[in-house]
DNA sequence: TTACTAGTTCGTTATTGATCGAACTTAATA
DNA sequence: TATTAAGTTCGATCAATAACGAACTAGTAA
């Protein structure tokens, strides 16, 4: 079973969060989950025309920045937003995201 | 006399701005401006560690982005932060630079 | 005219990053 | 015990990016 990393968020910069975002794909998976927030998604819930690994690796990418935070479920490999610790530390980001 | 391009900001994207914020120098480079918003600088009056032409890289993406403008003034080319209409397209996101 | 200053452009190098297919792992299920 | 499903990892390729020195341009001043 995958052992995930998940970084503290006071050692998260804002140019780590703003590298995390600085690809569609990435801004696309964070909207799709800030639809339902209070819901963990797999992976492969979210509509993306990209390779399985590419897909493995944006959550990566996501996941190392503090953004997400994933825990296994059976097969699955369950993602959420991290969004109250962020809110908390990047204040206004989701809103940023949500409305622009 | 260089003529500077400086794009729409209706046809700037999220990930355009985010990509334009992932990098430290960048980011400096945004919060210097932000703490004299009214005050144009002129590129080298901005405290960085780095070749002229890198400086200059970095001036050009933030223009590119539609973060910055410039204009030309004698033989200095003055940047301010296109405050109020990228405040309007992504509400937030100054203040998320200036206070995280 | 000459020299200086501010900044751009060019060519290069080195690094990072997106993408994919294929092979792998682990858990659930037939 | 296969088989399937979900996701990771590996290795490769290709594109984008940061960084720099050197040469260049345009304006200002000596």
């Amino acid at each position: 079973m995958k052992k995930y990393r998940h970084p503290e968020i006071k050692n998260v910069t804002l140019a780590d969060v703003m590298q995390a975002l600085a690809d569609p794909c990435r801004i696309k998976i964070v909207r799709h989950l800030l639809n339902e927030p209070e819901r963990p998604f797999a992976c492969n819930e979210i509509p993306l025309r990209i390779a399985k690994a590419t897909r493995s690796h944006h959550f990566d990418v996501l996941r190392t920045s503090g953004l997400i935070q994933t825990r296994v479920e059976g097969t699955k490999s369950l993602t959420s937003l991290r969004q109250a610790e962020i809110e908390k530390r990047f204040p206004g980001l989701w809103k940023l995201i949500s409305r622009s």
